[in-house]
RNA sequence: GCCUCAGUAGCUCAGUUGGAUAGAGCAACCGCCUUCUAAGCGGUGGGUCACAGGUUCGAAUCCUGUCUGGGGUACCA
């Protein structure tokens, strides 16, 4: 609010001295000014650079300042010029305003900035063959996160699963689930073993042997009746063993996924695409407008017309399509669904698929649609820390999955972890660190402020005991008469805040805290925009820090009760910023530890 | 080879329309609990922003090149 209404006076000083800085748009000179929080906090609460504006008025940053300084007004503001900048501080007046205006907001943060936006926000997505791995922790963070605070943008987001539920993968799966039933009867056959320089295409978890145990439960006289002298499992097997696995493995990553707090609103099967003709309906409108040409029995897709490096194959010479195919049949789904509805397509990948995009984008536009809409997001990959040592993470070999992670340090410190540092950034991810109660792990200094916050305010309506005379103290504050006061909460009844404040430490901690609480209003914004939720994990942190600051130099539960309550608005109003923000990353706010 | 992400304090990282003397946490050292949760706070030390050029009033930020590390470069999914 603080920024918004600086912007405003800003705006107003470049109109009345337009002439003088000779600008004939005034506006698109406000658009120039840089508003930051200035280096030392001496200078002030904000810093407005004018250097940019230089150029424009052809005068220099420090004959500029002056200029527009004088058009603030020096009780709001008190500006002060240095060079190219002009510091402002705050008036008191208006951080009783911001804070006001945050406790009384019927949700910290919430704007419109998105509110064009209809979004179908696709991550995770994953093969129905086994546990989710840690890596795919960081796309739960990472996607739940930025549709919550898309969502607090105004935009509609529709959180999608996408099944890969029809490749080869899912064969394989049921290979090994055959050869684990068999192996569990004593029957002979057993899963092969690796061979060198091959790739192995089983999956030799445990929990394929754990799967099929249940299996054998009710299906043990079929598998002996599938079976055969050269133990090859037969069709209709294969057939009941995928059906079988995929609903095994996706019910577990269902759980998982509510145990993380993340609620798909779609979960898509790609498998449905290719039951109900939709990939060869896309393959179909492809080769109508003439996006494809056949070379050695196979049909390509002329994507290097649109920036790939060379062509892919859609239908391989054994006839079957390839992956793309089908995903491109799933973009045309989701170009094509409700009408059209959806204007953004987020995808969340790992690094890894990085070259994938050139084709994906490809072929959005050869099918017609605007390939500006799909935005691929790619996070780094996850380095899983054991004992000081890196380890790679594989899905076929004996590993920590995402289910173990979260049963050993919590979700809360699972998705702070993985939303703590930006997704360009490749991530260790510290069992031992995350799992600690210690001043390493930042999830704790969070919600510990949160909790500190509602202890106080708990005491507040309690009576106490004091500790000199053993006499039980009446409660400082009534809760009536405090919703009473929170309803009819308006800046001027604050105004006791700064003046009880004589020492400079606690004026300046109570200062930083509060400008931290309005910040919030730019933050979130920001990072919905730039799809960046480790800025908000940030802000938690800095945030507490404040808040910290403030609780070491000021006591807010005094025996004046009318001094009590006006501390307490600010005490009230963190916490329920604090909140928002780490609902915003799915994290708890605890009202005790 | 080509594509891509990164390289900032001992460690982990912020720094995103180019702007003031480059910041935070942890680790190290020194302090602070008779009073609202010390899972906290204050202070000290710690930097050639990988390197070299370039662009300009100004570069950690933009461009070019080099080096180092991660990932990719399938008629796999």
């Amino acid at each position: 609010m603080i920024k918004q209404t600086l912007l405003t006076h800003l705006r107003n000083a470049l109109h009345q001295h337009a002439a003088q800085l000779n600008l004939t748009d005034p506006d698109a000179a406000l658009g120039l000014l840089n508003i930051e929080r200035p280096r030392q906090a001496e200078h002030g609460d904000y810093a407005v650079n004018v250097s940019p504006l230089a150029k424009l008025a052809r005068m220099g940053p420090p004959q500029i300042a002056p200029i527009i300084a004088s058009g603030l007004s020096a009780e709001d503001w008190s500006p002060s010029v240095i060079g190219g900048f002009i510091n402002v501080r705050v008036s008191p007046a208006l951080l009783r305003q911001a804070l006001t205006t945050m406790a009384l907001v019927t949700k910290p943060g919430q704007n419109t900035s998105l509110a064009e936006t209809q979004c179908l926000l696709e991550f995770v997505s994953a093969n129905p063959t086994g546990p989710l791995h840690i890596g795919h922790g960081r796309w739960v963070a990472l996607g739940d996160s930025l549709a919550r605070l898309m969502t607090h943008c105004g935009a509609h987001v529709t959180k999608e699963f996408y099944i890969n539920d029809a490749g080869s993968q899912m064969n394989n799966m049921a290979q090994s689930l055959w050869y684990r039933c068999l192996e569990i009867l004593g029957t002979g056959g057993k899963l092969p073993e690796p061979i060198e320089g091959q790739k192995y295409p089983f999956y030799p978890g445990e929990y394929v042997i754990d799967a099929a145990k249940v299996f054998l439960e009710t299906h043990k006289d079929r598998v002996l009746a599938w079976d055969n002298p050269e133990h090859q499992a037969p069709p209709d097997a294969i057939d009941a063993l995928k059906a079988y696995g995929k609903t095994v493995m996706l019910d577990q990553q269902k759980t998982l996924m509510a145990q993380c707090r993340l609620e798909f609103d779609v979960w898509f099967s790609e498998s449905t695409l290719h039951e109900q003709g939709q990939v060869k309906a896309t393959l179909a409108t492809l080769q109508d407008r003439g996006m494809t040409y056949e070379q050695d029995g196979a049909i390509w897709f002329a994507s290097s017309r649109f920036g790939d490096d060379q062509d892919r194959v859609l239908v391989k010479s054994d006839g079957n399509y390839t992956y793309l195919t089908a995903d491109i049949a799933y973009h045309d789904n989701k170009y094509r669904r409700d009408n059209g509805k959806y204007n953004r397509f987020i995808n969340i990948w790992g690094a890894d698929h990085h070259g994938y995009i050139p084709r994906m984008k490809a072929a959005v536009e050869a099918l017609g649609f605007n390939p500006d809409q799909l935005e691929i997001l790619l996070g780094q990959l996850v380095n899983l820390i054991v004992d000081g040592e890196r380890t790679r993470m594989g899905k076929r070999k004996k590993m920590l999955t995402l289910g173990d992670l979260v049963d050993e340090v919590g979700v809360d410190a699972v998705r702070f972890w993985m939303v703590s540092k930006s997704q360009d950034t490749a991530l260790d991810f510290n069992v031992e660190l995350a799992a600690s109660s210690s001043d390493e792990n930042p999830v704790f200094y969070v919600q510990y402020a949160h909790a500190r916050c509602a202890s106080i305010l708990r005491n507040a309506f309690q009576p106490r005991l004091d500790t000199n005379t053993q006499e039980t103290r009446p409660a400082i504050l009534e809760e009536t008469q405090w919703q009473a006061y929170l309803t009819g909460l308006s800046p001027d009844s604050l105004v006791a805040l700064f003046e009880t404040l004589d020492n400079k430490q606690a004026q300046a901690a109570l200062r930083e805290l509060i400008l931290k609480i309005d910040s919030f209003d730019d933050r979130v914004p920001e990072a919905a925009r730039q799809r960046l939720p480790h800025i908000i994990a940030r802000y938690t942190m800095d945030l507490s820090a404040e808040f910290h600051r403030f609780y070491n130099v000021c006591r807010i539960l005094v025996p004046d009760p009318q001094l009590a309550q006006v501390r307490l608005v600010v005490i009230y109003t963190l916490k329920r910023v604090l909140a928002q923000a780490l609902d915003l990353l799915g994290v708890s706010a605890p009202e005790q530890m």
